[in-house]
RNA sequence: UGGGGUGUAGCCAAGUGGUAAGGCACCAGAUUUUGAUUCUGGCAUUCCCAGGUUCGAAUCCUGGCACCCCAGCCA
């Protein structure tokens, strides 16, 4: 499988304006897009639908991408999550090459850009509180007024400004506002704030800078130095184009950019804010940001999701202006589809029962061959070893069974997957009625599981051989909340929907042999339950395994356990 | 009448005046040594609603309705 990615299929509106203007000829440099996160947390799903549409678009049309960290706020960023943030994007299959930038690497610009403003009486010093700022904005309905400070001259204005760079003045006592429209119906337009002063160190500047540029100020500017010619963002970034534009508009810049947004990904049962997902973390409710419960790349990786997985179902989804909610089946649907072509089976029994077969010689031990892939003999085959006690899956047993259980029950046969037919004879339980071990006898004619007269036998099991299996943990994961919508009623608290059930650790699970040695990261189907990775806890000779997804289960949907 | 947006199936989504693609989900059937996979069929006489224009409207016009976003010195 390349490690780079395919492009998305489908188009939306944002590739249809691209290829218009192209074939105007109205980009002669060619497109240029970027992804911009904010190095405060890592990088989610919806990051990874703004990546394929940022770094598709550019591949697709022979352009290019900038990888930037949108680094304007020195309190709530650090290098930890840069350094994650660039392990997801290349993990996700995106190259950035030499452009790798930083908004804190044009500083110095935005500084000039900023006195530029100032020299034009566009911009100006006020030294209002921000209470006083607040309150003097006006609400939605209401026009705000102007700051008394607002007529401060151009040479007061570039004096105190420069003092702020200084280092004269402390937090909060002077911002840099634009000089636009406090009566603007749109908010964004009421004199902004352009700079803030933070005596903060900064994770790419250190201590140069004690003024930081906000964001509604910077990422027009950094679009521009890049020759950004698509800015794309979502849809909360609106009402803010028409100060982007201003800023271009009134700054000398050497490229237009345009700003397009599009709605931003829900998954049901999960959260997307990085906020929300931050206090998830801290609170400790989950083991950390790649905790396979979490809908962060570095989750879906640690629980089994692949690349290829991900970036198919951002082309799925498309892209578009409506709101998107859409279903977890659509990306189980995904990584199933991915996994069910490239894992190679193997045989667990995550809650097992001990089966003894009476008939069979006692210290016998035969080797059935069992096929990698049922559909693609080019993955090969194993051998796993069968002797006279066995375990299944506590599950594939009924005592009363009805009709259509086509599993084990008593005086009912089933084939045991590659190996013998087995009809069971007695049950043996303990004193509170819980079944601990099944007595069957094989038909020995039956090697390799085929009937030799050629009755019937619908149900076929997954086993493992007792002597030979291997202890291991399973985890099995499940969604991590108990509403679609977890932040739907503002009157509850979300960390009170967590899922309980969102992981359920197995800990007496029997695996077969080969899967002693699996390597973290390694992904297999364990016939008939799920898709499993193996977790990084694992410790040669008892692995852990995460449960990426289950598989279909058309009987367990109808009779729910 | 604060401003900006969005309404096509349960969830996504094509559609750009010529008679509703596709995916997921769901239902039914076939194949199957995984109740998996695969395959086959079904699933909107109607596009938020109401009028209008037109031979013809999801697409154009008018008027409603519903939902989302915005009042950080966050991004």
């Amino acid at each position: 499988m390349s490690r780079t990615a395919r492009p998305m299929s489908a188009t939306n509106f944002i590739r249809q304006i691209v290829e218009s203007e192209l074939a105007d000829k109205r980009h002669p440099g060619g497109v240029v897009t970027r992804f911009p996160p904010e190095p405060n947390g890592y990088l989610h799903i919806g990051h990874a639908k703004s990546m394929c549409l940022n770094f598709g678009i550019a591949q697709d049309f022979k352009g290019k991408c900038y990888l930037r960290f949108d680094d304007t706020n020195p309190d709530r960023e650090s290098p930890e999550y840069v350094a994650a943030i660039k392990h997801d994007v290349r993990w996700l299959g995106f190259e950035w090459e030499n452009r790798l930038t930083h908004a804190s690497d044009y500083f110095d610009q935005l500084y000039q850009a900023a006195v530029e403003l100032v020299r034009n009486g566009k911009a100006f010093v006020c030294s209002l509180s921000a209470a006083d700022i607040r309150s003097s904005r006006g609400t939605l309905t209401q026009p705000g007024h102007d700051s008394p400070f607002r007529d401060r001259s151009v040479a007061e204005n570039l004096d105190l400004f420069e003092r702020m760079r200084c280092g004269e003045f402390a937090d909060g006592t002077h911002v840099l506002r634009a000089r636009i429209d406090m009566a603007s119906p749109n908010i964004n337009l009421r004199d902004p704030t352009l700079y803030r002063i933070r005596h903060l160190p900064h994770q790419n500047t250190g201590e140069r800078w004690c003024i930081y540029p906000m964001y509604g100020f910077t990422h027009p500017l950094s679009d521009a130095l890049e020759s950004v010619t698509h800015s794309l963002c979502t849809l909360e970034f609106e009402d803010q184009r028409a100060f982007y534009d201003w800023v271009l508009d009134n700054v000398t810049v050497p490229s237009r950019p345009r700003q397009i947004e599009f709605s931003r990904l829900a998954l049901d049962y999960t959260i997307m804010s990085k906020r929300l997902l931050t206090a998830l973390v801290e609170e400790k409710r989950v083991a950390g940001w790649d905790d396979p419960r979490m809908p962060t790349l570095s989750g879906l990786r640690r629980r089994g999701y692949t690349p290829a997985s991900i970036r198919d179902f951002c082309a799925r989804i498309g892209v578009t202006r409506n709101e998107q909610q859409i279903e977890m089946s659509v990306l189980e649907n995904c990584i199933r589809e991915d996994l069910d072509r490239t894992a190679p089976r193997a045989f667990a029994v995550l809650r097992p029962v001990r089966v003894v077969i009476d008939n069979y010689p006692n210290n016998q031990v035969e080797e059935f061959e069992a096929a990698n892939h049922p559909n693609d003999p080019g993955m090969g085959v194993r051998t796993v070893p069968f002797c006279r006690e066995l375990f299944i899956e506590q599950q594939d047993f009924m005592e009363d069974a009805p009709r259509k259980f086509f599993r084990l029950a008593p005086g009912r046969e089933v084939r045991l997957r590659y190996a013998y037919l087995i009809k069971c004879t007695e049950v043996i339980k303990d004193h509170s009625g819980n079944v601990i071990e099944i007595h069957c006898d094989y038909d020995p004619a039956s090697a390799g599981g085929k009937a030799p007269d050629g009755r019937k036998v619908k149900g076929t099991l997954h086993w493992v051989s007792a002597e030979h299996s291997v202890n291991a943990e399973i985890r099995l994961y499940d969604q991590l909340f108990v509403e679609p919508n977890p932040r739907a009623d503002s009157d509850t608290d979300f960390m009170d929907l967590i899922n309980p059930e969102s992981q359920v650790i197995l800990t007496g699970a029997k695996v077969e042999p080969s899967l002693a040695r699996a390597q973290c990261g390694d992904t297999f189907q364990f016939e008939r339950t799920g898709y499993f990775c193996a977790d990084p806890d694992s410790a040669p000779g008892s692995p852990v395994f995460n449960r990426t997804v289950p598989l279909r289960d058309s009987w367990g949907r109808k009779n729910p356990a």
